[in-house]
RNA sequence: GGGUGGUUAGCUCAGUUGGGAGAGCGACGGCCUUACAAGCCGUAGGUCACAGGUUCGACCCCUGUACCACCCA
């Protein structure tokens, strides 16, 4: 073995082994267990979200595998029709070519090129990170097979009345031309004014003054409302008003939306421009005008004027137009909410067109219900909030797109407009007897792309055919997902699935934080402070990574500073940490938070972890192969002490690596592993073990007890931490289970086949822990003389116990080897009661005092200093018990336990300070 | 404006029936001791955001305040 751990040695080395093996697959025996993965979007590449999320999965699907559970990981990936339709189009651009020069049919060849050349980029990067799905059963959504569970949801939402067609207000992103989801507009504040307009009122007696962010609206006004409380504007009520720069005249309404805080209290009502406005526009029954078309220039609403000019030349000309006709009141500085799309980055407009729309209402009963009921629950549960509250004031979903690539929606028109909606053209003509030279036209929509991961747990698994994946793997397990999608996903999931199966499709959702950077900022291109998880695996130089970070920049001029933060923050770019050390990262940071600070000091401490089990390894190696280790069932071998304390030991953490799987803290099952590997096995047993090993007095019965715990401990430990660290641990498995093995046996295998190891109580030793706890006291007692009084490492130095109990020296008898090799000492001699001791300096054990003489090794003056340290710690400690012990209302309220337990840390610690009285009193008299 | 989460060591974070404040990294001192310097040994460092309340006892429960973050309007 080296002898440091190198991961890029054997990562790709043992996913090819187990991908190639099948070892992913479902093994068709036992409870089954089944992760969906949230399909990642097929343009994408491999953020540390994924990362996070992936990682997390597949320490589950591991974990439930080597249980023995009937395990499927379904992975996939979904077509992103707005962000992969650009893609492509940014690719024709480049070659001076349109879509529509191309025309629809061959445009959609040209995705599906692109997405058979470049599409797997994301699912290549799952393998990297040792993501154990099913390859075999990979789905895609746009696949025929899911193709046809979207056609057969949307007709039968149709049939049964929880679909229409209607013209609505949509986010309209007027440079893609379509509508877009909620979730793709991202509103951020920034800088704009409110302008204030003076309204005239038609019979002249004055006017009103309203406040607007956005003027180009008011051609489109047709009311102004006011709160029916304000007292400044409450007799102008029912008024009429005359709209500049038109001829329209327009009403005063009341309305309690209105903020009478805000601005002047009047606002301009422009309800097919303004979601807000479209509600109270239907509340009171107004007019609704649309002065935009679908690249948001004016239309022919309005004045001639203003006709086909752009919507933010139009708010100049208009704010112009009113100040000549001494209309404009005052503009002022104002912050507000811009929504943008996510891909165009332009302004949104909400936009009334028509569009299909699913009764979200009436499916979402049923769905708050399953969680009510408990039939499906979210961890950690206070995110059932956030579920209960969108799902109580949820709107109709609009699942129409104008894009080409997606699920056509299958709507077919005549030329009278009659909509029909079936498979295809056929059997909508055979169904509704339509004649064969009435021409059908199908609808030119797709899909929303969440509308077909909606149905992602069964469409995957086969249905709308009733196949055995179904009915063995749904309902899945638990959908680990961030909040973010709670709405957009999760929900609209739990609807669709209710209706269409009558099953929930998860039963546990897992919700985890999102990651950010090590100052909590959330990482972000223009911020460039994105960290490639490929990077921390592999490493990258620090001009590769600069120049990674200011490619693509939207705006060039964040360069400068991004590359100067890049630069301090990673002088020498990143160290390749390997997969295990970046997953146990992972791990160690998903706690219930909602933000996860990732800071790459924590990754090299897990790097760092690996190497450790690494050393640990090629040590027990060392001192395994070619011996004996009593791993024939006929050989004989006894357990020492240490090896029933390391055994004891692994017990408590298998049930604490279990307990942090099986309630999602993986931060505690990572904790857990680690300080049993290193602060237990590695600091302690490994030591302990030596000085049998390596001393010919020690009978061959306790070495091949030795031998036998230190490998079988660590073969535990390997199965432990295969669901957290899959690769290294079966590297080490490997290397080591050839030598527990009867070589005759199977060579074909894989830690990953193995079983979970499971807790044994009766394995659990007090004796042998509480006699190594003392053995680790009295060498820490020592080392710590050492170290306070500069004693070098190297030299060895005699001991005296002083006041030793019967049980004391029984321990001392046993254990002597321990003693004198770890804490590297001459000797270890129990003083006789009431001898004459020498000068020493002292710790306390108890009441046993470790005794170091002082005699050309400690200064007194020192030893007096040390003991005042420690003295002023117990005094502090003892006058905190006194106080509490003197509160008559403690000894009396407490539980007598408490009371009890306190009095002897009272008495304890009396009793050390009056040792350390006196002994200090003795060193200062010398 | 409504809601949710957070505030613990210099940094990143644990702390689950209220009863002795922890880890990793960083800092300081000492060590190349036959697995590991990606290491070993030792040490220092915290009014648990603030103010009240409940309690014999509060990081923990309740109320309020401040600040940060996110969601919704």
């Amino acid at each position: 073995m080296d002898k440091t751990y190198q991961p890029q040695d054997i990562e790709t080395h043992w996913y090819k082994t187990w991908e190639a093996s099948g070892y992913f697959k479902p093994s068709g025996k036992g409870e089954p267990y089944c992760i969906m993965i949230p399909p990642p979007n097929v343009t994408g590449s491999l953020h540390m979200g994924h990362g996070f999320q992936e990682a997390i999965m597949d320490a589950l699907v591991r974990y439930h595998r080597m249980k023995g559970d009937n395990t499927l990981w379904q992975v996939g990936t979904d077509h992103a029709g707005i962000a992969t339709q650009m893609v492509v189009e940014r690719q024709l651009e480049a070659e001076g070519i349109s879509r529509h020069d191309l025309g629809r049919a061959k445009f959609i060849d040209k995705v599906w090129a692109w997405k058979e050349q470049s599409g797997g980029a994301i699912t290549q990067q799952l393998r990297r990170l040792g993501a154990s799905p099913d390859w075999s059963r990979e789905r895609f959504t746009m696949d025929d097979g899911f193709y046809t569970a979207v056609q057969e949801a949307f007709i039968q939402l149709y049939e049964d009345d929880l679909i229409y067609r209607g013209k609505r207000l949509v986010n309209w992103d007027p440079q893609l031309h379509t509508a877009i989801s909620d979730l793709e507009v991202i509103s951020e504040e920034e800088q704009g004014h409110l302008w204030h307009f003076r309204y005239p009122l038609s019979d002249g007696t004055g006017y009103l003054t309203v406040a607007t962010t956005r003027p180009e609206t008011m051609l489109g006004d047709t009311a102004v409302a006011v709160n029916p409380d304000d007292k400044r504007y409450r007799h102008l009520i029912g008024q009429i008003l005359s709209l500049p720069l038109t001829d329209r005249e327009i009403p005063i309404i009341a309305d309690d939306y209105v903020d009478m805080e805000f601005g002047t209290g009047c606002v301009k009502i422009t309800p097919a421009h303004d979601f807000n406005d479209y509600a109270m526009g239907q509340r009171h029954d107004l007019a609704m005008i649309n002065i935009l078309d679908r690249d948001a220039k004016l239309n022919g609403q309005v004045p001639p004027g203003y006709r086909g000019m752009d919507r933010f030349a139009a708010r100049n000309q208009i704010v112009t137009d009113l100040d000549q006709l001494g209309l404009l009141d005052k503009v002022e500085k104002h912050t507000l909410k811009v929504p943008r799309g996510d891909r165009s980055g332009v302004v949104i407009e909400p936009w009334l067109t028509d569009q299909w729309y699913v009764d979200a209402k009436s499916l979402s009963a049923d769905a708050v219900n399953a969680v009510n009921n408990g039939d499906i629950k979210f961890v950690p549960q206070q995110y059932e909030n956030m579920y209960f509250s969108w799902m109580n004031d949820i709107q109709d979903w609009c699942i129409s797109r104008q894009l080409w690539w997606g699920h056509r929606i299958p709507a077919w028109y005549d030329d009278r407009g009659q909509v029909y909606v079936g498979r295809n053209e056929a059997d909508v003509r055979a169904k509704h007897d339509i004649a064969a030279d009435t021409l059908l036209q199908q609808d030119e929509d797709v899909l929303d792309t969440w509308f077909s991961s909606g149905l992602w747990t069964f469409g995957t698994l086969g249905w709308p055919e009733d196949t055995p994946e179904l009915s063995t793997f749904h309902p899945s397990n638990v959908l680990v997902t961030g909040f973010d999608i709670i709405f957009f996903w999760v929900a609209r999931m739990i609807m669709l699935t209710l209706y269409f199966r009558k099953e929930v499709p998860f039963n546990t959702v897992y919700v985890h934080g999102l990651v950010r950077d090590s100052h909590g900022q959330k990482m972000s291109k223009s911020k460039g402070n994105v960290l490639d998880p490929i990077d921390l695996i592999d490493g990258i130089d620090v001009e590769a990574l600069v120049k990674k970070r200011t490619a693509g920049l939207m705006n060039p001029k964040d360069a400068k500073k991004i590359i100067k933060q890049t630069r301090k923050e990673f002088p020498d770019g990143l160290e390749a940490y390997g997969t295990d050390a970046l997953r146990f990262t992972y791990y160690s940071l998903a706690s219930t938070g909602r933000d996860i600070n990732f800071d790459v000091g924590r990754i090299e401490g897990f790097r760092n972890f690996c190497n450790k089990i690494w050393n640990a390894s090629r040590y027990v190696l060392m001192n395994t192969e070619g011996y004996d280790c009593g791993q024939q069932n006929d050989s004989k071998h006894e357990l020492s002490l240490a090896d029933q304390w390391i055994v004891s030991r692994l017990q408590a953490a298998e049930q604490a690596v279990i307990d942090g799987i099986e309630s999602f803290r993986l931060d505690l099952a990572s904790q857990a592993l680690y300080d049993f590997v290193w602060s237990d096995y590695c600091d302690w047993y490994l030591e302990l073990s030596k000085p049998l090993l390596w001393d010919d007095q020690t009978s061959t019965m306790l070495q091949a007890g030795t031998r036998h715990t230190l490998i079988h401990v660590l073969e535990t430990t390997l199965r432990l931490a295969h669901p957290l660290i899959p690769f290294i641990s079966e590297e080490i498995w490997q290397r080591i289970s050839a030598v527990i093995d009867d070589p005759s046996q199977d060579k074909d295998k894989s830690i990953m086949l193995e079983a979970f190891p499971v807790p044994d109580i009766a394995k659990h030793n007090e004796h042998a822990t509480k006699s190594i706890e003392w053995i680790k006291s009295i060498i820490i007692a020592v080392r710590n003389i050492r170290g306070e009084m500069n004693i070098s490492p190297g030299k060895t130095i005699p001991v005296l116990l002083n006041n030793c109990s019967a049980a004391d020296l029984a321990l001392l008898d046993e254990n002597t080897v321990y003693l004198t090799k770890l804490a590297n000492l001459a000797s270890i001699t129990p003083c006789l009661p009431n001898a004459e001791l020498p000068a020493c300096a002292t710790a306390l054990v108890g009441e046993l005092e470790v005794l170091v003489p002082m005699a050309g090794l400690i200064d007194k003056d020192e030893e007096l200093q040390r003991l005042d340290k420690a003295l002023g710690k117990l005094t502090q400690e003892l006058q905190r018990l006194s106080n509490k012990l003197n509160n008559d209302k403690f000894v009396a309220n407490a539980p007598q336990e408490v009371v009890e337990k306190e009095q002897q840390k009272f008495d304890d610690v009396g009793l050390s300070v009056g040792k350390l009285e006196a002994q200090k009193l003795r060193i200062a008299a010398l």
